[in-house]
DNA sequence: TCGGTCATTCTACAACTGTATACTTCCACG
DNA sequence: CGTGGAAGTATACAGTTGTAGAATGACCGA
């Protein structure tokens, strides 16, 4: 699916087909995990013959490295700020984790590859140097930067629960309960520790 | 290492090879993932050869399922039951994610497999008939099984990012801390829905 | 129109995957 | 003793993996 472009185009354009095949390793990688894709898979989507991925990044895991942190970089896992934060990310995290949605994403990136030990590596800089950085941010009082990775957990557990493995309860439950539960969980880290 | 019992012991044992494998299965699936290990290693591990795999479990997927469920059966996810279980779960979660822990468990395996969809399939199916279900039981009032699946999640964000991941902030944190956090998070989903 | 240069591809390799078929070895029975 | 059947092994196959090396191709300046 997703042809990027047209299907013969591009020839002899560089940065184009580095381009191309970049944006073929965000989806493939985030879709079958680093050790489900082959790099001839990417380079079919890509259009082009798997030799242009060592060509462009040295290997298939420098192509993991420069993926993850597109996939990481946007501010995509931060939806709201201020008072909002809990709520809005909770909502967001809900629709995007419905068991019919299509939406890609990096906890699914995150999910998927989190088997092998180098791309574990990898994901582990990535969210320090964006998510886990530009979320801490958002946050006041002490041990933020833990509270901040604690949000991005039960995010993930909920992406892995409900559309990696599609439990049922969780697939079957309304939106709007789930919605007020994650915001719940959310709200406990958006505020420093009680008793 | 954990070489079972003798290297050249059992000769002709059906069932004590039988268990030999499921036991170097559970751990090595835990250890790399279902698409992580190759049938080769887990017999090496068990001292026989590849073909016994087969033949006593008729294949890889099978094997796995097996596993999956030895894995998953046993109730170490609810520690603690009643109003105590928030507090005794966040405590022995917080000190199994430990960053020098061996520990295995349910959740490695979980978070390690879930690339495959095939995998994805049988957990999901096992964490139905176990995990969830046993939990659920320990919850009163309603979306009992969503908030026990939600208690899931939650346990298997903490174990990506702190185990798995290795994400700084979660590693040097205060165990107290972390422990007053997880308790903080599961106690949300121990009662019913507020406002 | 030629020539060079760089984007792109072809071929190949050695290692590995899961598993089917055929083989050898051992033990308990008669 | 010796034989049948079961426990375990060896060999093989058809795929796939990541990537190295050489060959091909097209475009641009001269």
């Amino acid at each position: 699916m997703t042809d990027e472009t047209a299907p013969d185009r591009r020839r002899r354009d560089a940065a184009g087909t580095r381009q191309a095949i970049l944006d073929a390793a965000v989806a493939a990688f985030t879709r079958h995990g680093y050790d489900g894709v082959g790099v001839r898979d990417i380079a079919r989507d890509a259009g082009v013959t798997a030799m242009l991925i060592n060509r462009y990044f040295g290997s298939k895991e420098q192509l993991f490295a420069e993926a993850v942190d597109v996939s990481f970089a946007p501010r995509t896992v931060i939806t709201g700020t201020g008072p909002e934060l809990a709520e809005q990310t909770a909502r967001t995290l809900v629709s995007r984790t419905a068991p019919d949605a299509e939406e890609l994403g990096p906890f699914l990136l995150m999910l998927r590859s989190a088997a092998s030990p180098r791309a574990a590596e990898i994901m582990r800089d990535a969210i320090g140097r964006h998510a886990a950085r530009h979320l801490s941010e958002e946050l006041s009082g002490p041990d933020a930067e833990a509270r901040a990775e604690l949000m991005l957990a039960v995010q993930a557990g909920v992406w892995l629960m409900r559309r990696v493995l599609g439990t049922t309860a969780l697939v079957k439950a309304h939106p709007e309960d789930l919605t007020r539960y994650a915001a719940a969980l959310l709200r406990v880290l958006d505020t420093p520790a009680d008793g």
